[in-house]
RNA sequence: CGGGAUUUGGCACAGUUGGCUAGUGCGCUGCGUUCGGGACGCAGAGGUCGUGUGUUCGAGUCACAUAAUCCCGACCA
């Protein structure tokens, strides 16, 4: 029997320790928060990126870099922004070190004292806005539709891997409008991207909604985001998109003329989703083999197992998957074979469900007498036999046929612990579940913080989409009207 | 930053009321037998016990300090 790696639990390092290092994922670094990506789980986000890349580019975007250190002052422009993010960054103050005179060791060298300090971006909203200053003087300029591929440092009190490091890698979207109705467009039009994106590739299905009040990005007029449910119950935010009005075109006095020859402020978005969505994959579709890869998202797509005794069969096994191999990859899968010698079949299949390879081939003696090969796929383990003249297409359907079931799985889950509640005390019960809540709010920030110092539950969404139908009830609370339901759960 | 726990070969751990040469499993190296669901035998290599100071004839073990990691809070993508 295949050992099974602990997944269940409610702790959340088991997630990681037990799957995402044993999975290669990624593994902790000595610096404070910090991660190492290891190559097969940064070969993944390589996967992402190339895919979320091509829809922004689809959506007319541009991807372009913008200045890691941030001085002070240009930080500190938005009042509200600067709330936000103020206890969290990293500060750079000096410029060069020196030998200790001390001792041994090296010290800060007091003289390279910097005059204005430098903050480490952690997001760039305030950079971004002073260069389009520059580049901003006529409605002929406008939109600006640009992307940045990024390392952001938010200094953050707790790190959870993946979920909340110090340094993060992530893309942020920064736009520039000429009227309020275009810049809601965007980001309205940026969340549906990532909801589509989350459905498609990364075959979570995720609920589009708007943020509450207290629960936006600090200097937006109104908060997108998809939330996710992951297999313990919590909610994840999975991307979020901005509308930021004319509030860092103010800050940063980036005006423009219009076609009367009027100055006008621009009218801003930003929107991002970062390698937090590693987590959200390991977390949706994980089970207890390790992880299950979407197809679109798995570096190795097929892997194929010889199994020989002798050294003739490993010849004429191997030889027969190298021509499989070559068909495959003309499908347009990418294919490892594992030709190491020294290891057992049985160990080469569990390592590769740990690493949720999508479909594993084995090739035997008897496969290679009946033309046939063995074909396991990771989603549902089933085992079959398949012809190999017929291989390669079959491989294809079933990389489509898991991306559907893996979204499908996922869905059932998601709904099945999603429930409507109407009642106080069947809240309070139900919260400690796990799971999306379904209920009505009194629409205001006092009751949504009693709420959360009770129960620890947050507002994840005003749902925008179909997820619930509009209705009248009264908040279960303090009894007052509501027009909507609204998904409260506990989130990571 | 509060509360709790942990730190001993690459990994997971044991190590008693301080005691002489620091162990076990996995992994690693070599040889042989194996190979259709995590093989086995034999022989090897690998550790100044997180760091520092102290107590002691003697410290992995006791005291103090310090650092890192994990969990629970507050904060947040």
């Amino acid at each position: 029997m295949a050992k099974e790696v602990t997944n269940k639990e409610d702790n959340y390092s088991k997630w990681y320790n037990d799957l995402v290092v044993k999975a290669d994922l990624a593994e902790n670094s000595a610096v404070r928060g910090c991660m190492v990506i290891k190559p097969y789980g940064y070969a993944i986000w390589e996967k992402m990126k190339a895919d979320l890349d091509r829809r922004f580019k689809e959506t007319g975007h541009q991807n372009a870099y913008f200045p890691l250190f941030i001085p002070k002052s240009f930080f500190s422009r938005e009042a509200e922004h600067v709330a936000g993010f103020a206890k969290e960054c990293a500060v750079v103050t000096h410029h060069r070190l020196m030998n200790d005179p001390d001792g041994s060791g090296v010290v800060v060298d007091p003289s390279a004292k910097l005059e204005e300090e430098l903050i480490v971006r952690p997001t760039s909203e305030t950079i971004i806005w002073s260069t389009y200053r520059n580049w901003i003087k006529s409605w002929r300029d406008l939109p600006i539709l640009i992307n940045q591929w990024a390392n952001v440092v938010r200094w953050e009190m707790r790190t959870r891997l993946f979920l909340r490091t110090s340094e993060f890698l992530w893309q942020e979207g920064h736009t520039a409008h000429a009227t309020s109705a275009e810049a809601v467009a965007e980001a309205e039009r940026m969340i549906q991207v990532y909801a589509d994106f989350a459905r498609d590739v990364l075959c979570m299905p995720v609920v589009v909604g708007r943020k509450t009040a207290s629960e936006r990005f600090a200097g937006a007029l109104d908060t997108y985001c998809i939330e996710a449910m992951m297999q313990d119950g919590k909610a994840l935010q999975a991307g979020t998109s901005h509308f930021l009005g004319q509030n860092f075109a103010k800050s940063f006095d980036v005006q423009y003329t219009d076609k009367e020859g009027k100055q006008q402020y621009v009218w801003a978005t930003s929107w991002g989703t970062s390698t937090r969505l590693m987590g959200a994959l390991v977390m949706v579709h994980s089970d207890g083999r390790g992880l299950v890869l979407p197809p679109a998202l798995a570096p190795i797509q097929v892997v194929m197992v010889p199994i020989y005794k002798s050294d003739a069969e490993r010849s004429s096994i191997l030889e027969r998957m190298g021509l499989l191999k070559k068909e495959i990859e003309t499908a347009g899968l990418s294919v490892k074979i594992d030709d190491r010698d020294n290891l057992r079949p049985g160990f080469k299949f569990a390592e590769w469900e740990l690493k949720g390879v999508p479909v594993r081939l084995a090739v035997g003696p008897r496969d290679l007498a009946s033309g046939e090969v063995e074909m396991v796929r990771r989603d549902t383990m089933d085992k079959v036999q398949v012809p190999q003249n017929a291989l390669a297409l079959r491989l294809v359907e079933l990389m489509e046929e898991i991306r559907k079931n893996m979204y499908a799985k996922a869905l059932s889950f998601r709904d099945s612990h999603t429930y409507r509640v109407d009642s106080w005390d069947e809240f309070r019960k139900k919260i400690e579940e796990g799971g999306f809540l379904l209920c009505h709010w009194d629409g205001t920030p006092e009751t949504e913080a009693r709420i959360q110092e009770l129960t620890k539950a947050t507002i994840r969404c005003i749902p925008l989409d179909s997820f619930v139908e509009k209705e009248d009830g009264v908040d279960m609370l303090t009894g007052k009207p509501s027009h909507q339901r609204v998904i409260f759960a506990r989130a990571y």
